[in-house]
RNA sequence: GGGCCGGUAGAUCAGUGGUAUGAUCGCCACACUUGCAAUGUGGAAGUCGCGGGUUCAAAUCCCGCCCGGUCCA
């Protein structure tokens, strides 16, 4: 979408006599108070000019710029909000929060709950992914992590605007050009389009001095689907780079000097780039680009620093991998610090990329032994302005650890694999081999490389790897949609949202209501109901409907928009204005209503057992078992499971009050945290808050029971480890728990009473019996090897000559593995020996060729072939041994001389 | 959530339809040694992840499940 060339036809562009030009490079309209300015003052399309030379009036620390942000506009009328977390658990159309509006929707942004404050300001932490590969190449640019300061307005149709595309012009010039000194000439308004977080609006670009600052959002838009649609309300939504503002302030050789300082000099120091000094740092600066430096610039470069061309290229290295590093690892400490357990899905990957890719920057330089000692840095360096890292810090590093010994532990496993495959093959390692050891293993071609190199063999590496890799993923999203929610939408869209009964009294079995309509002869819609549907992992209610005297039974229970959907056997007898009668099958309901609250209360208890990290990663109550999946970097020991079953049940005992109620969205937020939302997003504008007196409160739709001792018991049944970096506790409550203890009992008395011991002593007289059995087996297996060898001496005497041959052809009573046990002894005791047994128990023949046999032309396998089609059968096998089957080995009695003559002419001529 | 790789002795793994004489490390015993280590000799150790199917015959082929790893959303 083209920018209208009026769009930012701004009276105070007018005032100050700014003109808008066209960018030949990138292609972009510009504002510029400069009339013979040639480009629009972004680069690539201009170098950076404020490095070594700030274009503002003092150098800011980020925690100084920030603090100086957030006062400007608190001065002007906005009010200052604290940052949102940076998992964005309130969203479920985006993992990570990218960007500062991104807290705001899409309840604020879509008119539906105001805003915390209206302006507002804020600063806010945010994690972006799609460049992670530029990171650290172009001296800072580009960051997976970084602050960004928004100033925002949200402007109501039929109310005052507060303020719009002008004003926040202005409010940007002035903090830049009076506050910080920038010459109003060096900043140029590029004109774009932004889009994010579902919205999207026409855009200014604040640069300065080939550095992009700011990016002022107009926003106007809702993206639905490929269509852009009108908001209900415009939003300013603006955002400063904090940390490009820091730099900008400093003039620094990179972004990292501006944002990490010390420790980024602590970190230059373990690679020895310390004696680098920042002079010559500036002229590298220059350098640093997205693509590999070609020879010619490499040449230049080590012209203009004088230093020698091969060190030059591993200063260069070691400057991205250090500058990289320290961004992933700051990255990975807020992640971790929100409770996020490093995985294989979700939020866990980006943890684990994080770990795994600054890990192998860090071993570039030799130095992933300090990985460790930089992410406890960043903690320190950052712990200060977000206490929650420094509160979380024993468990980030705990975690941390966690994830590197697994990670130590698949490049282990992967090194091996590496040399075995090299060893077997050949002729080297191809490209399929290396994008499926990286794809199937984690090791990436440097990984493979090395491992190659230690058993001395070169590993061509190719130029567009991760282009190969990316290529092999590539394939078509499939979409499920679940086609009768589809067709029950469509069909209740104009009916009237159900009234819950069991929200206001969810003790309530039995109540009287007219039918409104019937779906479909198998859905029964009512105006009010105390059925609950299924949600939030809750499943739903059963029991029956009446009319008059007949009873309908209700077999499941949906909610599709606000409508409950009870679906009833024979429902077509029932008609809209019907009176009726609802009963829920209590016993049931009951059952649900204890299994949710233990859900919370369990969760309460393994959130204080492992730690704050221990988010609900999913649940679903049942009956007679619930489960209750959570995030945690290590199997729960049993230990752990005990003390999380003892508190449990302390609350149980303890009859702790559980109050339920709807809470406007923001209030609960603000009471209580986001640690509200451990079952997932919950939509709309108030949302209904389960609390457990202090133990755990979270947003939740299900049906809980009064007070904890309701419950009763809790027992654990089980634990298991769903995926990687999520453990699963299966309990049951109520009778439920108390016939599993019993069922336990019960298994152990028996147990007791087969061994004939005491239940204490179990365990002792188990460990004895399978020692005992254990001896027996291998004594028999002994008794059988000597009989075998027995039976093959009496063989032996009573079998016939052939040439110098000894050919035995008979039918034994026995199993064939003995008959196999029985051959393997015959050819200890000669190998001019060629024997064909069959079994009378079970349709087997085994055929034995010894040594000088084989050589002497019999081959066992053609043997038991031919054997078996005499007894009409089939087989096989190899020059040694062969067997047949399926025919009746008893016929080889009778065909005995027809064996002998086949044998007679498998034999070589002498 | 999807793709890919894997599950065989305590550990790491060979084993592409025909007897698990499996390999290395570790373990045990004995020998050598003042003792340890090293070495030598011998030995123990396996429901081939689970369930079904195909076949005369399955660790091996097919299907389903479970478990682990890994890449990508």
């Amino acid at each position: 979408m083209e920018v209208p060339p009026e769009e930012f036809k701004l009276p105070f562009f007018k005032e100050n006599g700014f003109e808008r030009k066209f960018c030949p490079h990138c292609k972009n309209y510009y504002w510029t108070q400069d009339h013979r300015r040639e480009n629009c003052g972004d680069s690539p399309c201009v170098p950076y000019s404020f490095i070594g030379n700030s274009p503002m009036n003092r150098r800011y620390t980020v925690k100084e710029m920030r603090e100086k942000f957030l006062s400007f506009f608190e001065l002007r009328g906005h009010k200052r909000i604290a940052p949102y977390p940076v998992i964005a658990r309130w969203r479920d159309d985006l993992m990570v929060t990218i960007a500062s509006i991104v807290d705001f929707q899409p309840y604020v942004t879509e008119g539906i709950l105001p805003p915390p404050a209206n302006p507002l300001v804020i600063s806010q932490p945010c994690l972006r992914f799609e460049d992670i590969d530029l990171v650290g190449k172009t001296a800072g640019r580009h960051l997976t992590i970084f602050e960004m300061g928004g100033h925002h307005a949200f402007n109501y149709k039929d109310e005052p605007q507060i303020y719009w595309k002008d004003e926040t012009v202005r409010y940007h010039h002035e903090l830049l050009t009076r506050d910080l000194g920038v010459p109003s000439e060096a900043v140029t308004y590029k004109e774009g389009l932004w889009s994010g977080g579902g919205n999207a609006g026409f855009d200014l670009e604040g640069c300065v001095n080939g550095l992009e600052i700011s990016t002022l959002v107009f926003m106007m838009f809702r993206i639905a689907g490929a269509k852009f649609e009108p908001m209900p309300i415009q939003v300013v939504d603006t955002g400063y780079g904090i940390e490009r503002w820091t730099w900008l302030s400093q003039g620094s050789p990179s972004a990292f000097h501006a944002i990490y300082g010390n420790l980024l000099s602590e970190a230059l120091e373990w690679v020895n780039l310390e004696t680098l000094d920042e002079e010559t740092m500036v002229k590298i600066t220059h350098y640093l680009k997205p693509q590999s430096l070609g020879a010619r610039n490499l040449k230049h470069l080590s012209e203009i620093t004088k230093i020698d061309g091969p060190l030059l290229s591993s200063y260069l290295e070691s400057l991205e991998s250090v500058y990289a590093a320290l961004d992933h690892t700051k990255s990975l400490v807020f992640i971790l610090s929100e409770g996020v357990i490093p995985s294989n899905v979700r939020e866990g990957y980006l943890a684990r990329l994080l770990y795994r890719r600054a890990f192998r920057l860090m071993r570039r330089g030799g130095v992933e032994d300090k990985l460790h000692e930089l992410i406890e840095g960043q903690i320190r360096l950052w712990g200060n302005d977000f206490p929650q890292l420094v509160k979380m810090k024993d468990e980030i590093m705990e975690s941390v650890e966690a994830e590197g010994g697994k990670y130590r532990e698949t490049l282990r496993r992967g090194s091996e694999m590496v040399k075995r495959m090299v060893k077997s093959k050949k002729g080297g390692l191809t490209k399929d081999h290396l994008i499926d050891f990286y794809d199937s293993h984690g090791l990436t071609p440097e990984d493979v490389k090395e491992a190659a190199h230690e058993i001395g063999v070169e590993v061509p590496v190719p130029e567009d790897f991760y282009t190969l890799v990316a290529r092999r993923h590539m394939n078509i999203e499939r979409q499920v949609i679940d086609e009768e929610m589809a067709n029950l939408s469509n069909k209740v869209e104009t009916m009237e949202r159900t009234e819950t009964l069991f929200y206001s009294d969810p003790y309530l079995i039995e109540f009287e209501d007219k039918v409104v309509s019937v779906i479909d002869d198998e859905y029964v819609i009512l105006k009010a109901t105390a059925f609950f549907a299924e949600a939030g992992g809750q499943i739903s209610d059963r029991g029956w409907i009446i009319k008059n005297l007949e009873k309908f039974p209700v077999t499941d229970v949906k909610a599709v928009n606000g409508v409950i959907l009870h679906k009833v056997e024979k429902a077509g007898k029932l008609k809209p204005g019907d009176r009726v009668k609802g009963l829920v099958d209590w016993v049931r309901r009951t059952a649900l209503m204890r299994s949710h609250t233990a859900t919370h209360i369990i969760l309460g208890a393994a959130r204080r057992v492992v730690g704050e990290h221990a988010w609900q990663a999913g649940a679903q109550k049942g009956v007679e078992r619930s489960r209750l999946d959570i995030n945690h970097f290590r199997r729960l020991s049993i230990e752990q499971i005990e003390s999380i079953e003892r508190l449990a049940n302390q609350i149980v005992m303890e009859g702790r009050a559980v109050t339920c109620k709807f809470m406007p969205r923001n209030e609960a937020e603000a009471e209580y945290g986001f640690r509200l939302y451990q079952g997932g997003v919950v939509p709309g504008r108030e949302i209904r808050v389960v609390n457990i007196a202090d133990w755990d409160v979270e947003a939740c739709g299900g049906t809980h029971v009064r007070n904890t001792s309701e419950i009763g018991l809790i027992k654990i049944t089980d634990t298991e480890r769903v995926q990687d970096g999520v453990e699963r506790i299966i309990f049951a409550v109520g009778p439920y728990a108390f016939d599993e203890v019993q069922k336990r009992d019960r298994i152990l008395g028996k147990t007791a009473e087969i061994l004939g011991v005491q239940r204490d002593h179990i365990t002792k007289a188990v460990q004895e019996m399978v020692n005992e059995v254990k001896s027996t087996r291998q004594k028999l297996t002994v008794a059988m090897r000597r009989l075998a060898r027995l039976d093959a001496e009496a063989l032996l005497n009573r079998s016939k000559k052939m040439n110098d041959l000894n050919i035995i052809i008979c039918v034994l009573e026995e199993e064939s593995n003995f008959l196999i046990e029985i051959v393997n002894e015959l050819v200890k005791q000669t190998d001019k020996v060629v024997a064909v047994l069959g079994s009378k128990i079970e349709p087997k023949v085994i055929v034995k060729s010894g040594e000088e046999a084989v050589s002497e032309g019999i081959h066992a396998g053609r043997l038991a072939s031919e054997v078996a089609e005499l007894i009409g059968g089939r087989g096989g096998g190899d020059h040694r041994f062969g067997q047949a089957g399926g025919g009746d080995p008893k016929k080889l009695e009778k065909e005995t001389e027809r064996v002998l003559m086949i044998i007679q002419s498998m034999l070589k001529d002498p």
